[in-house]
Formats: C-alpha cells, sequence, structure tokens
RNA sequence: AGCACCGUAGAGUAGCGGUUAACUCGUUGGGCUCAUAACCCAAAGAUCGGCAGGUUCGAAUCCGCCCGGUGCUACCA
C-alpha cells in the first residue's frame, strides 16, 4: 500500500482563507512558549499565503473571561473589564512590535462576542442539542462567589491530606468531587464561609453529535498525526456531555429568561471569538458587512488554525461539535496545526516559577527578528524543543551575522567602493552565475513546497541554505581580485550578489519582516515595499541594475557577546546552575532505584551476565599450596598461555594427580588475586553436591582450551 | 494508574519502509583576505534508548515488550 501524502496543499487552491491562532488568555504577558506555540507560525503563515498572491486574514484576540481574569483583576484592584482592556493593550502593543500582522485582534469579551455565541447557543437549543442539570456546587459566602474545582482546598476524603484540590488529590492522585473534601475552602479567602448550593447547568448533548463529529474528523486524514490521534482518542473513548455555563458574573450571559446567574463556560465562549472577531473586522475596519459571510459561511473559504497541543481536543471535538450542531453555516476548520511544547533550558517555562523569558523583556533584549528566526528554526513541530541561550546566541552570530548580514555588507561595501554607490547591471552570464541561479530554484522550490504544507524549520533552513550559496558564489568569483585584471566580471558579481540578495529580502519577509525591511532598503528601495512583493519577482535577475544606493548605515545584525549571554544565563537561569544539580541527583536516585529494583526480583540484565568471560582451560599441572589446607594451585593451559597459575578450594575433594589433564571451565576475566602469597589468575567453576562432595564443570565432549562459554 | 507524544554524532535538530543516516554549531586540517577575526573547502565523529522480539527481500522508519523524558486525563485556561 502506498502511504497517502500528507499535504496541506489542496487548501491554496481556495478562494479565501482564514488564519487563526490560538487566542491568548487575558492574564497576564506571555512567555516565547506561548509565541511559537501558535501566535508567530500563524503570522509567518498568513505573510508567506500574502507573498504567494492569496486572499487571506488573520484573526486573533484575547481570551476574556473565566475565573483567573476575575481573579487578576481583583489582585489589580480593578474592575474586570478595565483590567481586560488594560492588558488587552498591553498584550497588543507586545504583539506589534513582534511584527505580528494580525488583519484583526480582538477580544472575546466584546459585544460581537456575545451575540455570535448567544446565537451559537440558540441554534443548539433549538436544534435539541443542549440539556440542563442540576448539580451542586460550593459557594464562597464572603467572596460572593461559586468556586470552580480548581479553587479549592481541603482535606482528602480517601488520604486525609490537608492541601488536597477540588478536582484530584495531589498526595493519592484521587479524582475528586470538591464537594467530596471534607472542610472545603477558597484557595482566594480561606476564612471565607463555604455552602454547597444547588445550581442548574446547561450542557451541550456531545455524544448526541458524536457520528457527525466523527465523520467530520475523519474526512481530514491529512491532519498531522498528532492532532488526528488526539481526536480520535477522544471520540474513541466516547465523547461525554459537557457543561457550557459558569456561576460567574464575568462572561456572557444565557439569553434564556430566568438564568440571570449563569454564564457561558471560557471553553464555549472563547473559540466563537474567531467568528465574532471576523464580524467586527468586516464591520468596523472593512465597512462591509457582507464580507462576514463571505468568508465565513462559504465553501470556498478555509479555516486554518494554529495552536499548542493543549488545545487539539477543543479545536477538533468540542468546538466544531458546537459549529456542527448549530448548523448556522460557519465553516469547520480545514486544518489544525498543532505544536508541541517549547521548553526552557531543557526545564518548563513556567509564569509562576518566573522561569523563561516573556515577549515583553525579550524585546527589551533584543530585536524581533533575532527572535523570530531563532524560534522558528526550532520550532516545536515534531517533539519539544529546547531554548537554550547558547543555541539562541550561535544562530543570532552564525547565521544571522555572518552568513547575511556580512553577505549584505560585502555587497554594500564593494558598490560604493567600486562603482559610485550604482548596482551594476550584470552583462555576462557564466557558469558561476547559472549555478547561483540554481541555488535560488531549488530553494524556491524547497521553501514553497514545505511552507503549503505548514512547516516552519524547513523553509527557514532552505532559505539559509541559499545564503550559503551565496557567500559561496561570491568567494569563488573573487571580485576583489577580478576588479584589478577583470573589472567587468567583478562588477557582474556584485551585480548578480544584489540580485541574490533582493531575493533573499522578499522571501525573508514572511519570518523576518524588520530584516527584509532593511535589506530592501539598502538596495535603493522603499523599506515597506517587499512586503507587497509577489513571490513571482524572486527570480527576476535583472532589475538592479542602475540603481543607487544608500550610504550603509549600520549592520544588519550585532553578534551577541559571550559575557553577555553570561548574565543572561545568571538572570534568567539556565542548565549549568541549578538543573544539572537537581538532574544529577535525580539520575543518581534513578540508578539506585534500577538496582534495588533488580536485587528485589532476582533478576539480573543480559547486559550483567555478558561481563563474565567464561573459557575452557586444561589442567597441566597441580600442586598443594604450602601455605593453605583447601587450596591447590593449578597450572592451566588457557588457549594462549601454559603457564597460567589458579587457585582453587577442592584440595578436600580431589587428589592432584586425578585432576591432571582434564579440561574445565574458568572465569576467564576476574580480577587477579593473591591467595595466601600464591597470584591466583581466574577461577575454576564447580558446584556443590553435599557439604562433603562437589563437581567440577567439565565440557561433555573433548575440546581445546581457550573457547569460550556462552 | 491509564492514555498520548518523544528518545538519532559533543550540543541542537532533520529523516519516518530502500543505494555511503541529513543539517547547523562545536572539533581537526587547509584555502582566501572584498567583508563584521567574517567567507570557502575538506576530514574525523552516530551499529538511530534497549530487545539473545516480530513483520518484510529490506527497518532509524511498521508492530510488540522493556527502560527513560514530557504532557494530558474533560470545572485552570
Amino acid at each position: 500500500m502506498t502511504k497517502q501524502k500528507k499535504s496541506s496543499t489542496k487548501i491554496l487552491e481556495e478562494e479565501r482563507i482564514i488564519v487563526t491562532s490560538a487566542l491568548p488568555y487575558i492574564n497576564g504577558v506571555k512567555h516565547l512558549g506561548n509565541l511559537i506555540g501558535s501566535l508567530l507560525p500563524a503570522d509567518v503563515y498568513t505573510r508567506y499565503l500574502k507573498l504567494i498572491g492569496k486572499d487571506v486574514i488573520y484573526i486573533c484576540g484575547t481570551d476574556d473571561h473565566g475565573t483567573p481574569a476575575e481573579i487578576s483583576a481583583l489582585e489589580a484592584k480593578k474592575p474586570v473589564d478595565k483590567y481586560c482592556n488594560e492588558m488587552y493593550e498591553v498584550q497588543k502593543e507586545i504583539y506589534d512590535k513582534f511584527g505580528l500582522n494580525f488583519d484583526y485582534f480582538g477580544k472575546t469579551s466584546h459585544k460581537d462576542n456575545h451575540k455570535v455565541t448567544q446565537e451559537i447557543f440558540l441554534a443548539l437549543h433549538k436544534n435539541g442539542y443542549i440539556s440542563e442539570k442540576t448539580s451542586e456546587q460550593l459557594y464562597s459566602v464572603d467572596e460572593d462567589r461559586y468556586l470552580p474545582d480548581r479553587y479549592v482546598i481541603g482535606t482528602c476524603p480517601k488520604c486525609d491530606y490537608d492541601q488536597a484540590r477540588g478536582d484530584q488529590c495531589e498526595a493519592c492522585t484521587s479524582l475528586l468531587s470538591p464537594i467530596e473534601l471534607k472542610s472545603p475552602k477558597s484557595i482566594t479567602n480561606e476564612n471565607s464561609k463555604i455552602e454547597i448550593k444547588k445550581v442548574k447547568h446547561f450542557y451541550i448533548n456531545l455524544p448526541k453529535l458524536q457520528n457527525k463529529i466523527e465523520e467530520w474528523v475523519e474526512s481530514h486524514t491529512e491532519w498531522p498525526n498528532t492532532t488526528l490521534s488526539i481526536a480520535r482518542k477522544w471520540l474513541k473513548e466516547g465523547l461525554r456531555e459537557r457543561a457550557i455555563t459558569r456561576n460567574l458574573k464575568w462572561g456572557i450571559d444565557v439569553p434564556l429568561e430566568g438564568y440571570d446567574d449563569l454564564v457561558f463556560y471560557v471553553w464555549f465562549d472563547a473559540p466563537n471569538g474567531y467568528i465574532s472577531m471576523t464580524k467586527t473586522w468586516a464591520e468596523t475596519i472593512k465597512k462591509d458587512k457582507s464580507l462576514f459571510d463571505k468568508y465565513w459561511k462559504s465553501d470556498s473559504t478555509k479555516l486554518i488554525q494554529f495552536m499548542g497541543i493543549d488545545n487539539v481536543p477543543f479545536h477538533t471535538v468540542t468546538w466544531p461539535g458546537s459549529l456542527i450542531g448549530s448548523d448556522l453555516g460557519y465553516i469547520a476548520a480545514s486544518s489544525v496545526k498543532s505544536f508541541q511544547w517549547l521548553t526552557y533550558e531543557k526545564g518548563k517555562f513556567s509564569t509562576s516559577q518566573n522561569r523563561g523569558i516573556f515577549t515583553d523583556t525579550a524585546l527589551e533584549l533584543f530585536p524581533a527578528d533575532y527572535w523570530r528566526y531563532y524560534l522558528l528554526l526550532i520550532a516545536p513541530e515534531r517533539q519539544d524543543t529546547d531554548f537554550l541561550w547558547d543555541g539562541f546566541q550561535n544562530v543570532v552570530n552564525n547565521d544571522l551575522n555572518n552568513l547575511l548580514g556580512n553577505l549584505l555588507n560585502r555587497c554594500i561595501t564593494f558598490t560604493h567602493r567600486h562603482n559610485n554607490g550604482i548596482i551594476p547591471k550584470v552583462k555576462a552570464i557564466g557558469d558561476k552565475e547559472k549555478e547561483l541561479y540554481i541555488a535560488l530554484d531549488e530553494c524556491l522550490v524547497e521553501y514553497q513546497a514545505t511552507f503549503n504544507d505548514i512547516e516552519f524549520q524547513k523553509p527557514v533552513r532552505a532559505l539559509r541554505k541559499f545564503w550559503q550559496a551565496s557567500n559561496k558564489y561570491f568567494q569563488e568569483k573573487q571580485p576583489w581580485k577580478a576588479i584589478i585584471d577583470n573589472p567587468d566580471d567583478a562588477l557582474d558579481t556584485i551585480g548578480t550578489t544584489a540580485h541574490a540578495l533582493r531575493s533573499i529580502a522578499i522571501l525573508f519577509a514572511p519570518i523576518a519582516p524588520f530584516t527584509s525591511e532593511k535589506i530592501y532598503e539598502a538596495l535603493g528601495y522603499k523599506s515597506k515595499s517587499v512586503h507587497r512583493t509577489n513571490i513571482s519577482q524572486v527570480v527576476n535577475w535583472n532589475v538592479l541594475g542602475g540603481r543607487e544606493i544608500p550610504e550603509f548605515k549600520s549592520n544588519l545584525f550585532s553578534k551577541i557577546k559571550d559575557k553577555e549571554i553570561k548574565k543572561l544565563k545568571e538572570r534568567f537561569g539556565s542548565v549549568e546552575s541549578k538543573q544539572v544539580k537537581k538532574k544529577e541527583k535525580k539520575d543518581k536516585k534513578k540508578e539506585a532505584k534500577k538496582i534495588k529494583k533488580q536485587e528485589k526480583d532476582g533478576y539480573i540484565q543480559y547486559d550483567d551476565f555478558a561481563k563474565i568471560k567464561l573459557i575452557t582451560a586444561k589442567i597441566l599441572n597441580v600442586e598443594e599450596h604450602p601455605k593453605a589446607d583447601k587450596l591447590l594451585v593449578l597450572t592451566l593451559d588457557d588457549g594462549k598461555r601454559k603457564d597460567r597459575t589458579v587457585c582453587a578450594g577442592i584440595k578436600e575433594f580431589y587428589n592432584p594427580d586425578e585432576l591432571k589433564g582434564r579440561t574445565v571451565i574458568i572465569v576467564d576475566n576476574l580480577k587477579p588475586r593473591k591467595l595466601r602469597g600464591i597470584m591466583s589468575e581466574g577461577m575454576v567453576l564447580a558446584c556443590d553436591i553435599d557439604e562433603k562432595s562437589i563437581a567440577l564443570l567439565q565440557p561433555d565432549k573433548k575440546t581445546d582450551a581457550g573457547l569460550e562459554v556462552h
């Protein structure tokens, strides 16, 4: 059977494309893991689609609802809506600086999301996919709040651990319901009185939708393996009804009479943000209401969603479930691109432990493109990847600065020095030029093929390969020599290199937009125009001749010094600090555990046995040990020597004469040791019959000395 | 505990059924000197976590078991 090639290329035949990235939660500044886990790749991909001339919009925004937002607002002593507005501005500004080029960056607390969410709920209700159940919920009287499971601690009914959380006891790992806890308390106010109240909640009937969801999932076998296997896992286990409302004040109201104290659960309203934000975009930015339906309710639109792996079930099962069940004509995702985790110096990024780098700090340290390039180069597409300061330094210094930055510098400097700042027109195309053209063609093929498959590491690598080819070209043409004895050829080299840089700028724009602008500017273009250039322009090798270029201002990049990296490691923590020690300890423990286990179950590994080398040996001579009662001194032929001495504790059982000439088994690689003054080089094997007799092990056929025993 | 994903040269990553396992850095040797001590060439270095396991003509690649790492387990988002 031929394996079906997984490709998203067919998506690109569609008229319109919506790209979304997981909505960052409003609560605080995101770290680099969040950035590479969805926001950045979505941006790069959208920019790529625009480069190849697609009609595409990139929609994202903050996810505002939920208890953590309420609590953060409380801590900041601000009303929730005000808090969210402020944090929205903070996040938005950071993303702008990172060059994330959203067509619209909205928020789930916007009135349009209320409308869209309520509309979807009512449709689900009408279509019979909503049910109502009563459940018991803990209520914190002093705080005037119902408590989500994880905001409750108390004593575990099973193991009496007094810090058990409402959903699970960490001590005995049993799954709990908050009502089971003895003496439950609110995490945010331990003194508050707790009551149990009966509350009604709405549930979405996912079991009823299971078949339709399954059918939809199975029509997308082109999804990445991880995405597909997660979706299938949920379906295989069978979907359950899922509560879609919460007893909170901050959220979207349930549009039915008599449910004033209920709002929709964030997981129900947040994904609808993709839809509602597009609505806002169409109506307020584009001032064209028809655009909304054109994008969201058209078979010729494809929806491509980016997210971290933790978000996959909600984008492949639950949210599509509500869209399918509501039957309002909204399209479901064509492609769900998920990312594994980015780790920080071998450990986890952690907000609470302040471990890792946050997006705001990152921008204070280095320009956005440094981060964009490095993160995309190590994008956790198939497996977790590790952010390492050494790696970051290495990539910035070598890839960006040495390969690309210096190439531009060579070319520009040469142009100013030898051609008055005018890019020479290329007159003759020789073999070396043709080689470079081919290198660009190869780069283009790989770049487009991999981008079309929504990959990131690969197009970046394809481009880097072309930087190398360009340097190689320049190096081999030796214009610094040619300028003396063959000036025309030298100028052709410079002209050709300038064109290569122009191609690089265009292709680099989705990945590192700010850098591309700088290169374009250095070549005498208006910087921003690089973003309006179509990919078909890339292979045009004859457009720069005669163009005047500006004075060279500054290098594209600057190197990061070892000292600097050392400081950063100290400031942010790195493997070389605590982590290593911790890990060493952990490894030792594990090793000890392993050995214990072996001892306990009485087995050794094969490897352990393999360490012992047994061979046959022929007894040539036997004498009594002069200083020992029980030892005989054997002289053996071990196949290599005929004077090997081995002491054996068998004097009580054998006469020296009856042993001579026998072939026995000895341990060959036992460390030699003196026994009562005589060096014994090995050990003869025998088994105990009883206390008074033993039997020497011997081969059952006549054998040579020195044969290995297995 | 269950499930999912992962385990490839010193480091970070590709490859995921087929000739010499690829790339970047690092290491060693050489070339060049226009350029930011940058650039170019070459070499060494991996029996692809383990199996005295299975499928196959053939496995890093598929299946099974074991070991190790990480994550998820539906009311944190």
